[in-house]
DNA sequence: TTCATTTCTTAACTAAAGTCAATGATCAGC
DNA sequence: GCTGATCATTGACTTTAGTTAAGAAATGAA
């Protein structure tokens, strides 16, 4: 982390990456958005970028969520706590978003825990916050409700390939679809995400690479 | 069907039920959106009331979804075909809607089938047509927004709960969150809503009846 | 590098779901 | 009400996943 001109401290790499990463926020408002200078300049300010250490909770069961978040780089794992098991329900990487508007807008707690696997860069807006920004500019709105239709056709089409497939067939397609998360991921939470335990998931593949007659 | 004043025909008493869910849905636009009466009568005018008799299939494998629906009466059963197999993903019945926004923005082809469980009154918005009213009518956009946020926590928590539970658990859930659909849809429908094959629907209904000492 | 901890694999056994086949129950159309 | 077709249940057997326990491999901190 030193560059050979001038040794630079930790916390001010970090600073550097923040400030682009905002800059870069701005831009993209700014690009997509038909807003005044002044709009761009409030939506950008209600974003703020945060560094979280991996292993970092940040939320939990019953808390209420108001944060929308945007994975700039990192991994973020949603789990539920069941007879003191957790049980791995999603993996959100690099360009994904993730938010509770129900939580936030009733004041309903959730169920789920949000822990960052890795050390993760996040944008993050508070959806209250979002939804006055609605309000004022619409064609910000028009944006966040296409993004908000995208991940509903995501979430209508996992949850039926979840349905109508099996837990051998859910890490085949995970091999091709997320092969990174092979390595950024401990085997035994990618085993309750496949929705079995560990040892089947074991299994599952020593099944897969014994029989390499089958090529897919 | 028929009066001891006046003998009515089956489409005539077809046709005023139409007419007052028309007008029902003029009047809850009305009073829950700040539009003007011109803006509401175009919004109005673009929902279409239909009658679809039992059997008949809505959306086919292939095709692109152009249609946002909602159910007034009826039910409706989504499926995937795999592997000669049908496989049902989905019921929705009275004040439950549906749209595959992605197939009808970007034209891609939807990869399920819809199918009506009775006979269903649907009221219909062609997905296009919603997106230009949109421009238009802020307040629609901003209504449509929270709607789609709704479906959207919905949607999270059915795919969450889908993978944090067991068959038996699934089916127990469905007694207590669904015990409609036991009657109006047959056995083996179910089963593959629950995950499972009908033979062993079966035996979790029979392990469930037999042990009488877990009372949930 | 070493050691302790965590994670992954394997094995033996149990429980649940899939498969195939036969039998009962239910329902729609006549 | 009868009848054929569809749907639900049961049984015998196979496959897959859960459970428990042990040991191997990988990881991280001193």
């Amino acid at each position: 982390m030193e560059t050979h001109i001038k040794p630079k401290s930790d916390s001010s790499v970090v600073e550097s990456l923040i400030a682009g990463y905002k800059a870069e926020i701005r831009q993209n408002i700014s690009k997509h958005l038909p807003i005044s200078k002044e709009g761009v300049d409030e939506i950008a300010d209600a974003v703020q970028i945060r560094l979280l250490k991996a292993g970092t909770i940040l939320l939990r069961a019953g808390q209420v969520a108001f944060d929308c978040c945007w994975i700039i780089k990192g991994c973020v794992r949603q789990y539920h706590l069941i007879e003191g098991e957790e049980k791995t329900t999603f993996f959100f990487t690099e360009d994904q978003w993730f938010a509770s508007y129900t939580s936030a807008t009733k004041k309903v707690p959730v169920n789920h825990y949000l822990s960052c696997v890795e050390d993760t860069f996040l944008s993050v807006m508070n959806i209250n916050q979002e939804q006055e920004l609605y309000q004022k500019y619409p064609a910000f709105e028009s944006a966040c409700r296409a993004g908000i239709e995208n991940q509903l056709s995501d979430y209508h089409e996992m949850l039926t390939t979840y349905m109508t497939t099996t837990p051998e067939e859910r890490y085949r397609n995970l091999l091709k679809t997320r092969p990174d998360l092979l390595s950024r991921v401990p085997q035994y939470q990618l085993a309750s995400y496949l929705g079995v335990k560990p040892e089947s998931l074991s299994r599952i593949r020593k099944r897969i690479y014994e029989n390499l007659q089958r090529r897919d």
